[in-house]
DNA sequence: TCTCGAACCAATTTGCGAATGGTATCTGTA
DNA sequence: TACAGATACCATTCGCAAATTGGTTCGAGA
């Protein structure tokens, strides 16, 4: 293994034609010969072009190659890399938040809580509906927007805790998540959606009352209704022209 | 609003008896007062003890009760929070997968899936259209079962990725990602069920030949349909008595 | 016995400089 | 004209130290 490549340099003849080449080979050489493992870091651009006597322009170019065919990959301000280019993990947190936006977010609430409400109703225990009316007597009794939101946010989780699903219960809270930490857009006007609006109250109930009958398809249309007027509402606040 | 409350310490009798419970009605005037909104940091705590006027021992007391009855939340080395404290294990894959069954997970399939493969016959470009059909075509030449079930998988994520929505993006993968990991409880006859089954290919086609021509509910039926055969396949095999 | 203040602890955030891939520009050469 | 080389600059990321913050302990004092 060589750290410096210099006299190679000097036998090389600056043929232009066969430069680009020619740092291709250098750089596809020093791979073989240094046997980098996957996922190992290969020196920085800059230090690499001198190590084998190649501008850096066409060691980038040689580098783009390997890239292009999914030998290596970079990323600015870390390096680069041997192997295929890890999936960024589009499960992150803070990598959704970051993504997506509020009418992405009630899209998806819109998605899968209904079905879970649905699932609510069939399989909900005593303790569940206890809880639930619990969640709805403190949103009725709550004085201010911010204790109303908090119970709110605990109605909506305990409706999907009563699915009884381990997998969907990850999944909505892995949404409460990402609802928690979005960029609201238009952060001024938001306040004025936080009045405590008595639509949802009988959308509440209305959930409740169906749960409570073991009515899974009127439990389910009920959350639909309840979730709509609420993105209808979100959306009134956050884009007024449409 | 007030930041300082040295004035309102000066009337105060220094009675030990009530000076826990004077320090409790002291952060609940102050929380009332400065109406923070949910997930917002209220001041640290040497800071909030001075605004006060009580000591840092007292007003920690007052804060242990609040966050006993959930109103906050607290975290060394970042703050204390109002609302309730942001789960972290529930959204772990590594948890989800050591606590659901393969039946919660179709369960939670079949509530998403559907609901995704409607919007992705709404929002799929074109470009949506021939990575599926190069899924499909990759289906039905694969000649052993490994290769079929990569390309499966590639089948349904290009489809939730056709519906354009990046926290539904998140809950596919984290679902994919617990489908990956979970423990199959009857891991001698999954076997039996890995093989090329060409019931899958006219129901692929099904949902394929919805979404190119925009047909949102015939896509969500399909999509229905494909799964539910998946599943009863599944319970067949993992429970041949029911 | 309880409170207060201070000190200390561990986890976390913040701030800043260095490192790194990406890009634009100028110069020289064939 | 075209391309390589060199340089400077940009945006992102990393590493490290200092500051911040909730949690804990301990002694003085009422």
């Amino acid at each position: 293994m060589w750290t410096l490549a210099q006299p190679m340099t000097i036998e090389i003849e600056p043929e232009t034609r066969t430069r680009n080449h020619d740092a291709a080979a250098r750089l596809r050489a020093y791979l073989a010969d240094s046997n980098l493992e996957l996922n190992s870091r290969l020196p920085p651009e800059r230090t690499l072009s001198r190590q084998l006597g190649v501008s850096r322009s066409l060691l980038r170019r040689a580098l783009a190659e390997l890239e292009a065919a999914g030998q290596i990959w970079r990323h600015v301000g870390r390096g680069t890399f041997i192997g295929s280019r890890p999936l960024e993990s589009a499960s992150d947190i803070d990598y959704v938040s970051s993504h997506t936006t509020p009418r992405e977010l009630m899209e998806a609430r819109l998605l899968i809580e209904p079905g879970l409400t649905r699932l609510a109703a069939s399989h909900a225990t005593n303790a569940d509906i206890r809880e639930l009316e619990h969640c709805i007597r403190k949103t009725k009794s709550a004085t201010d927007w911010r204790i109303y939101e908090i119970w709110d946010i605990n109605l909506h989780r305990t409706i999907a805790a009563a699915a009884h699903n381990t997998c969907l219960m990850a999944l909505f809270d892995t949404l409460n998540a990402v609802k928690r930490s979005v960029v609201w857009t238009r952060p001024r006007e938001v306040p004025l959606a936080r009045k405590l609006d008595h639509h949802s109250f009988s959308e509440h109930d209305a959930i409740y009352n169906a749960i409570i009958e073991r009515d899974p398809a009127r439990a389910e249309a009920a959350m639909r209704r309840h979730l709509g007027s609420v993105r209808d509402r979100l959306m009134k606040v956050m884009e007024p022209g449409a």
